[in-house]
DNA sequence: TTCGATTTGTTCGTATGTATT
DNA sequence: TAATACATACGAACAAATCGA
């Protein structure tokens, strides 16, 4: 067998972790240096073994574990895609927000206020950035079936997206997630949603048509990259009259 | 190829399923008839190979899709068994209520009441049962830290649990899962859970420690065995002074 | 419309590595 | 040490979907 002489004679090389690691490593390196961007095909997977000097079997291992992280496709007869984000995709794996029904529908999005800040103390640690980093404050009203549900506050450093101005967020046309891919290249792979419940003071009150003091639900997210990069962190308040969080345990 | 003449000559079968799926629905059935128990090794694989008259690595696909939800567990050197609840795994999979700086722990629970009741028609419609069909009703608080933190109202199906006394919950050792587990044979495999903010009211405010009108979360929960039935339905308040709920995004 | 090339999906078989008992 | 069990890796064949000639 070839990989156990390589092993034996050849440099050493980590015997912890099995070639499918490494082969999928390799992958990720692509992805994260944008040689493959979105909604690209990558190589077949004769081609993918060929060149990375392993077996097909090898190949669909590590790719197998990309498509269970949500980062590849496979279509059958067609190839193994770069996941792309879809409005389908944002709601069916970004968004946990549904109506008392279970229904999922994409909300209808009004800009507040764009503008530079610096980072304050705990934006700065959850974006690992400097102390009194530049970073974009955003605010965003997200509405569903014409009622405002979401106020949206988010942060993101201003290094990642140079010359991003209100416009570009107001003509846009899909999902922010998407945005970011499209305009710049981002990817997000991972969020991390902590969520409590807090009393809504008045100006929130006001823009989400509460009485103010209405218990509503206040959702800390952080959003990261393919290397665990922070993306942007949110601060949203959630009215719950007719809308909730959605998560599912166990088998997911 | 043996299966390939098999399909072909052979009484047809729905060609849309492949074999490991077959095989992962029949041992799916073995779990759902207590053929195997919890915490139990199954059969090696080179022997369920023989027993299904398919290949080891058809096998280790079925196999393999049970693992992913988190139903069999692989231990290398040892064999494949059937998950058990014990403390960790409760911890790990079907709680999401963390301190503010991410810590989990095991509650203490404090039984208040436990009651023979006939379900209302959101119950019954939850649990799949008829309209006023007897459950019962266990209303529980759980501590974290010696404070009072989750006030959990509890409804499941009667005939689920025969004889089932008070005495038996509080002398139970483990969560509650763990106890169905044991005593009778049911294991939980899923769980959804829909999120709310409310405003606590004067008695569940004065359980949790909380001023009245203090906004606490409120998570409706339905958790199922292997086959998506019902097992209880829950109502919890979630004191959020120091605690919360944490949910991840994307590559889970 | 048909046919063939391409690509992923399924299934088999075999050999070897690694952890446990 | 030996036997057992899962983990990794290779190779091969056919099925099914897609797409362009």
């Amino acid at each position: 067998m070839r990989m156990t002489s390589e092993r034996t004679e050849g440099e050493p090389r980590e015997p912890r972790d099995p070639l499918y690691r490494l082969v999928k490593q390799q992958l990720t390196e692509a992805l994260r240096d944008g040689r493959w961007r979105h909604g690209q095909k990558i190589p077949s997977e004769p081609l993918l073994a060929r060149r990375h000097g392993v077996s097909v079997a090898t190949i669909r291992k590590a790719v197998g574990e990309l498509v269970a992280e949500n980062i590849l496709v496979r279509e059958q007869g067609r190839g193994t895609f770069v996941l792309s984000h879809t409005r389908d995709y944002m709601l069916n794996v970004f968004s946990r927000i549904v109506g008392r029904d279970g229904s999922k529908a994409l909300p209808t999005t009004t800009l507040l206020g764009l503008r530079r800040a610096r980072a304050d103390t705990e934006t700065a640690r959850l974006l690992r950035l400097k102390p009194r980093a530049a970073v974009l404050d955003v605010e965003t009203l997200l509405s569903l079936d014409g009622r405002p549900v979401i106020l949206d506050r988010m942060r993101v450093p201003a290094a990642l997206f140079p010359d991003l101005a209100a416009e570009d967020f107001s003509r846009r046309d899909g999902t922010i997630y998407g945005f970011f891919q499209e305009q710049y290249g981002i990817t997000v792979v991972r969020a991390e949603e902590f969520i409590t419940a807090v009393s809504a003071g008045p100006r929130e009150a006001a823009l989400l048509g509460l009485r103010p003091g209405s218990a509503v639900l206040r959702i800390l997210r952080t959003a990261t990259t393919y290397k665990d990069q922070p993306v942007d962190v949110r601060v949203r308040l959630v009215a719950c009259g007719a809308h909730g969080y959605l998560s599912v345990l166990g088998q997911g």
